[in-house]
RNA sequence: GGGCGAAUGGCUCAGUCGGUAGAGCGCCUGCUUCACAUGUAGGAGGUCACAGGUUCAAGUCCUGUUUCGCCCA
């Protein structure tokens, strides 16, 4: 019969790249509507198309492959649809860049030229991260790919655009946006980070009064802007000012005429209390300016410019222009002080310029009554956050939401299907393009020169990428999906918005969960970012430790509930726990040359052992299979690893040795079927989190050998094991206990004495008449064997004085080991002394608490009887090691 | 300013219902034994941030404090 050699040491790489294309080739991740079977879908949260897989993308894609492979075993028709999204501005600036190498812009060759050279950069470097994802194992099924920008996205979002323009929800209007000034577009609010600039200044300036002599001295932190100042503004209750308001100030260089004007929105306590009102520049400015009707300045053009109303300043850029102001305004004497001050400034989350605060006219959705069911959608519980702190996070931003400015200053995206005739201004969204105006048929009818957010259509990606608009049946099929996974970052986003245009659109929320994952810093506890180069490109942990391990090692380090610290030990401890499945797995073929899974646990009279490792297999299942449902990955990492490496490695497969490699047929029959059944059924569970390693060391095993030919065979598509609960066997695992435990305490009597591993040592054991003995007697070959001992007398208590041996103790059970005069007495004594203290502290202890009244009375009467049991136990020990210290003096 | 989270061994972190504090890495010691040195056997190492409180009993529950991180404004 032919045995299969393996490999000392596992070797990812090869392994990795064989078995995702037999996936692929054997189409094992595509799904279709299959009524026989229940849906289970994840749409996967789109990275942009100009992206690479970083950190974060590993642990989300784990997390969902997982996700998809355990379900797909379960028997659940599982669907993972995967895509890109088009990323308007990243995508448009990387092209822009590599225009800028030939001397170009985008200007130089115009709109449609430009677009039609992104497509081309896409169809070359937009697939990069799929072919990443692809290596780390993700089973996608990829004859769905979908990309935001595509024609079917395109589709669903131009009929969202002109439902929702219709209904008024869409409307165009002037306001304080933030302006991008380095990629020269809007951006809505979500898309503008925070960061506290240290270096900030707080600015005094004297503005003099129109008429007589005095003046009045605000504060501001961007003296720039006073060239589009159009008033002073001050509290109506500070009365400081009382007697300025409805006068006049003339403005410093420029020699405006402003207004003093009283208004509530004023912090009296901030500066010096009186404010520069610039309505065109600041949104708390543009909110006072409607109020009072001011007039309207714009000293900047869209690249941060200074324009033809910032005089002398035109044509310089925003900090240059502040450089030159204060400058003369010092110069002028109407700099009264510069005070330093922390400043909060929005930066674009693209290319990190400091946001202009900006006044244009934009397309806005008015959020109100979308938001409302999603509200109430996570409120009634229909979706569930985990963690369900987030829960408060998403409720908070929806029930405060601000209207959102969907219009993009970009090339690259969903142009907003708007038209405008040049003739009867007839304006309106057409969901096709039209030729000419319908009002008044005049082809004077242009479309709106802007493009949406990016994220307008990600948020459509639950059904859009089912084919919606149409009613196809993969929408009614595998709408709403399982779950989205994603990261925290992300909640307002997608989660926020796919929950809102689900439910308008669908009329059903997109997803029942929403699992947010840990965000992945590096080993400082700072953010991964490429910029910083403080990023770990998962493709070279790819590279050293393979793919299985580098997911399997995500997910034990999501035990962190929020952010993980990234550290690489992890991974390389879940690649030596891949290489211990490996040689575990080398061991069992040896003696496996053909399978011995057709047998049942009734054929066989099971040992304690034999039972002891069927209990924990079978709570191994339960839990990992809970655990899913739960999405407790750490837990579910943890158990494997634990039961694999110590129930069945270190205890399990040792004590199977000597039957395997003795004379009783049966036995090793018995044995051989349960290593099998073990192994068989570990496979399947780490699956999931390992699909590389498992499905390779299952292509070996002799039940499903030659599943590289026969996809029928793979683990992949095999079936998740079902519990039998008939086999959790709590007398089994706690006799099993009771050995290792004695088996233990012997090894380290050995290792105390630094004895060789092979020279066979001599043991007593004294036990109680009972179960323990019993259990000890009938397992005496399996301690001798773990212990490497020559002799090995279980009896119950004798008067011998064992004076010239160690000794250990464990519960009641004694163990000495003779050792004709090799003893150090002196060591011994100490040791026995040592362990002597720590028996009197606990006795102490226990002592106070079983003679408090309180406890007594109040206690569980299981805790109760359970300390007394160890109060007694203890005090046992304690006088055995007494007395062993005398006999050892003397 | 508002909210959320964290603080446990040298490091990174688990710790379920309140009832004997755990893992991985690192460190020390023994071992090339026939699946595995990416291994194995043993060991050292903890005032569970601090202060109160509840309780017979607190790493765990409550209140406050400190430090750090994140989000929102």
């Amino acid at each position: 019969m032919k045995t299969i050699e393996l490999e000392k040491v596992y070797r990812p790489g090869q392994v990795e790249d064989k078995w995702y294309e037999l996936w692929e080739k054997f189409k094992r991740f595509a799904s279709s509507p299959d009524p026989d079977k229940k849906p289970y879908c994840i749409v996967i949260p789109p990275p942009n198309v100009t992206g690479s897989l970083h950190m974060g993308h590993a642990l989300d894609n784990t997390i969902q492959d997982a996700l998809i492979r355990f379900k797909r075993m379960r028997g659940f028709e599982a669907l993972w649809i995967p895509g890109t999204d088009h990323a308007g501005i990243a995508t448009q600036r990387v092209v822009e860049k590599e225009l800028a190498k030939e001397g170009k812009t985008r200007w130089d060759m115009g709109r449609e030229k430009f677009i039609e050279n992104v497509w081309k950069w896409k169809e070359k470097y937009g697939g990069t991260i799929v072919k990443q994802l692809k290596r780390m194992g993700c089973s996608c099924d990829w004859d769905r790919e979908r990309f935001t920008f595509d024609d079917g996205c395109s589709r669903a979002v131009r009929e969202v655009f002109v439902r929702l323009y219709d209904e008024g929800k869409i409307y165009r209007g002037k306001r304080i946006v933030n302006w991008c000034p380095n990629c020269y577009t809007a951006l809505s609010n979500l898309e503008v980070e925070h960061e506290e600039n240290k270096n900030g200044k707080l600015y005094h300036l004297k503005y003099p009064l129109e008429e007589g002599e005095g003046s009045i001295t605000i504060a501001t932190t961007r003296p720039e802007t006073i060239l589009a100042d159009t008033a002073v503004a001050v509290n109506p209750k500070d009365p400081r000012y009382e007697d300025l308001i409805g006068k006049n100030v003339i403005l410093p260089l420029v020699g405006r005429k402003l207004p003093i004007i009283a208004n509530r929105r004023v912090e009296i306590g901030f500066g010096t209390g009186a404010l520069k009102i610039t309505p065109a520049h600041d949104l708390n400015d543009w909110e006072i300016g409607t109020e009072h009707d001011l007039p309207i300045i714009i000293c900047m053009d869209e690249k941060g410019i200074m324009n033809e109303n910032a005089i002398k300043y035109q044509g310089m850029d925003r900090d240059e222009c502040r450089k030159e102001i204060v400058k003369d305004l010092e110069d002028g004497g109407h700099l009264v002080k510069t005070d330093d001050y922390e400043v909060s400034v929005g930066t674009c989350y693209r290319c990190h310029t400091v946001i202009e605060p900006y006044l244009s006219e934009q397309w806005f959705v008015d959020m109100k009554d979308l938001a409302k069911p999603a509200i109430d959608k996570v409120k009634d519980g229909t979706v569930k956050f985990m963690p369900e702190r987030f829960t408060g996070i998403y409720l908070d931003w929806l029930e405060n939401i601000r209207d959102w400015c969907i219009s993009r200053q970009l090339w690259w995206g969903h142009r907003v299907p708007v038209w405008t005739c040049g003739d009867c201004k007839f304006e309106g969204a057409f969901k096709k393009n039209p030729d000419k105006c319908p009002k008044c048929g005049s082809e004077n009818f242009e479309q709106d020169d802007f493009v949406l957010d990016t994220w307008f259509s990600s948020g459509l990606w639950p059904f859009s990428t089912m084919g919606w608009p149409e009613i196809t049946p993969e929408l009614e099929y595998y709408y709403p999906t399982g779950v989205l996974v994603t990261a925290r970052d992300i909640i307002f986003l997608w989660v926020a918005r796919m929950m809102m245009m689900g439910l308008k659109f669908r009329g059903e929320v997109p997803f029942y969960d929403v699992y947010i994952h840990a965000t992945i810093l590096n080993s400082e506890g700072r953010r991964m970012s490429k910029s910083l180069g403080t990023g770990i490109d998962p493709l070279e942990l790819f590279d050293k430790f393979g793919a299985d391990a580098t997911r399997f090692g995500l997910m034990v380090m999501t035990e962190q509930g929020q952010d993980i610290k990234f550290s690489e030990e992890r991974i390389e401890m879940s690649r030596n726990f891949g290489n211990k499945i490996w040689n575990a797995s080398r061991f069992l073929l040896r003696q496996l040359p053909t399978s011995h899974k057709g047998h049942k646990s009734d054929e066989f009279e099971l040992t304690a052992w034999d039972r002891w490792i069927l209990s924990k297999l079978n709570r191994l299942i339960k839990n990992v299979t809970e655990q899913y449902q739960d999405y407790k990955f750490d837990q579910i990492s943890r158990g494997l690893y634990d039961f694999f490496r110590d129930n069945f490695c270190d205890w399990y497969i040792e004590i199977s040795k000597p039957i395997l490699y003795g004379e009783d047929e049966k036995a090793k029959e018995k044995t051989l079927w349960i290593l099998e059944t073990v192994m068989d059924q570990f496979l399947r569970l780490l699956h999931p989190m390992m699909p590389f390693l498992t499905e390779e060391i299952w292509s070996f095993l002799p039940s499903s050998r030659g599943s590289e030919e026969d996809p029928d065979k793979m683990l992949i598509t095999s079936e998740w094991p079902e519990i039998d609960e008939s086999l959790i066997d709590p007398d089994a695992e706690k006799e099993v206990e009771l050995i290792i435990d004695v088996t233990r305490s012997l090894r380290n009597m050995r290792a105390e004495l630094k004895l060789n591993p092979r020279q066979k040592a001599k043991f007593l054991i004294e036990a109680e008449e009972g179960d323990e003995l019993e259990s000890l007697k009938n397992a005496e070959d399996v301690i001798s064997h773990l212990t490497v001992a020559e002799v090995l007398e279980i009896t119950p208590p004798t008067d011998k004085s064992h004076s010239k041996s160690l000794s250990v103790m464990s519960g009641r059970i004694n163990m000495f080991m003779p050792l004709e005069g090799l003893i150090d007495i002196e060591t011994e004594v100490e040791r026995l002394n040592k362990d002597g203290k720590k028996l009197e502290k606990i006795i102490f202890g226990l002592s106070k608490k079983c003679e408090n009244p309180q406890f007594l009375q109040k206690a569980s009467p299981d805790v109760v009887e359970r300390e007394r049991k160890r109060l007694v136990e203890t005090r046992g020990q304690l006088k055995k090691i007494n007395e062993r210290t005398r006999l050892l003096l003397k």
